[in-house]
DNA sequence: TCCGCAAAACTTGTCAGACAACCTGATTAA
DNA sequence: TTAATCAGGTTGTCTGACAAGTTTTGCGGA
């Protein structure tokens, strides 16, 4: 039952079957934007599941802001996906992805830490400093530093005073809280790496407290790339060296 | 089946105001994480409304990932938001978030643009190119730009090769394309600023063709600053300014 | 022929009940 | 004590029906 394309794989949930596979036609184009779907009666028989079924997989894609329903009318392909979320490919197996999110993420807390440098009040820094000896006391201990490593960027983000912005280096963030769980307690540790991770962090607030935009840019992004380096993923490099851009000019 | 006394509000469609209850149950955290929460059967009782109404809202925030359910045990509230997806705030009519939303934008641009400047290709360029054209073109026939417009971002992101900054880019935009087509067509068409406009995104594409990184940055943050004037948003001016950041410190 | 308007025909939204698949905890037997 | 078994609860799916809203149809009148 399950040919090539066009139906759906049974095992697992099977709205989860129709939504990919809805997904995937809205995707390719089969449905084109502004176009009406089939009716929920045709898709169930197509599919030959339930209305319920479809029903759950189309409440799905409207969340994910792909259709939009009207009572009475049909469903229809979002004209401008104006999906108010973002989400990054779930494939998160590969490498080539892992490494592309972590560059965004990069690119986004240098800036971040610049601002933070500026826009930091005594509260924000108190913060960061309760997170910064957490980890301190974690690398004493050999406990696990992860969720205060979690905080501390968070803590760093929050001192934007951008709530939207903290939130997305949170989002990013997320996306290796995994990774970074293992350099706190696995084979990593023994190599040395919250211990070059924390005296980083220690530069990086220091940068923050000293209200040196520049050099907390700096630093943040010596600090990432180091951590990417870490977890073996390979970041280009062309993101830091402010100071000799225009130098390549003349090159 | 008569309507909610202070629970749920009856006009719109059903499930979204269950979906609304919960999340805010669970944002509170009087659904903590890691709780399970009541059965669909119980819901739908507090609620007053069938088990598909139920069943469509915790489909809902299954997507969003804020809880996970197991057939057989029950739906449980997600223990780390690991939100594999992320959402600016409903609240879009309010200006201070449009204005959190456009700073974020801003951040990202302009390392992007500077990024661009250091890895676009020929090709690139001609994408760029042709999109600025495009504009020229709508900029002498008084006709709409606004897709140009969005496009030309689109393909200086695309430039930094890195697919998830070119979509974090285009969703970001996304946020602002009413008030972009508003600005091509509506009132401040009058007022000249299409055309200011286009002027900086000349600067912007020249910048980023001749390879000069730092140019392209600070071309970039002048764009989007000089957007958020003309959009009526006030957005904090300490982003750019790169030379003179550390002078500040003596002050 | 053309227009206006009401009825018919869909389509989505909601409801109700039932069974299947699955998990959990308690009971019972070895 | 330990292991198998059973009963109850919970989510997943199916079926059929009606409510609410939209679109098309078709008829009567101009």
């Amino acid at each position: 039952m399950t040919s090539a394309l066009g139906k759906i794989t049974r095992h697992p949930r099977l709205s989860e079957g129709v939504c990919a596979e809805l997904e995937r036609r809205i995707r390719s184009g089969e449905y084109a934007p502004g176009e009406q779907l089939p009716t929920e009666k045709l898709l169930s028989e197509t599919f030959e599941v339930s209305r319920a079924v479809v029903r759950e997989a189309v409440a799905r894609l409207k969340a994910d802001g792909l259709i939009e329903s009207r009572q009475g009318s049909g469903a229809f392909v979002t004209v401008r996906p104006k999906s108010l979320n973002f989400k990054v490919p779930e494939a998160q197996q590969s490498q080539l992805n892992m490494e592309h999110v972590f560059e965004l993420r990069t690119l986004v807390e240098m800036t971040v830490a610049e601002l933070a440098a500026r826009r930091r009040t005594t509260a924000d820094l108190e913060v960061m400093r309760r997170h910064l000896d957490c980890m301190d006391e974690a690398l004493k201990n050999d406990a696990d530093g992860s969720v205060a490593d979690d905080e501390f960027h968070s803590a760093i983000a929050a001192a934007t005073h951008n709530p939207l912005v903290q939130r997305f280096v949170e989002f990013l963030g997320q996306h290796f809280s995994e990774s970074r769980r293992l350099a706190w307690e696995g084979e990593l540790r023994t190599n040395g790496s919250p211990a070059t991770a924390q005296a980083e962090h220690h530069e990086l607030f220091e940068a923050i407290a000293a209200a040196a935009p520049a050099m907390a840019r700096e630093v943040a992004h010596a600090h990432l790339c180091g951590a990417a380096a870490r977890l073996g993923l390979q970041i280009a490099d062309d993101l830091g060296e402010e100071g000799r851009d225009d130098a390549k000019l003349s090159a």
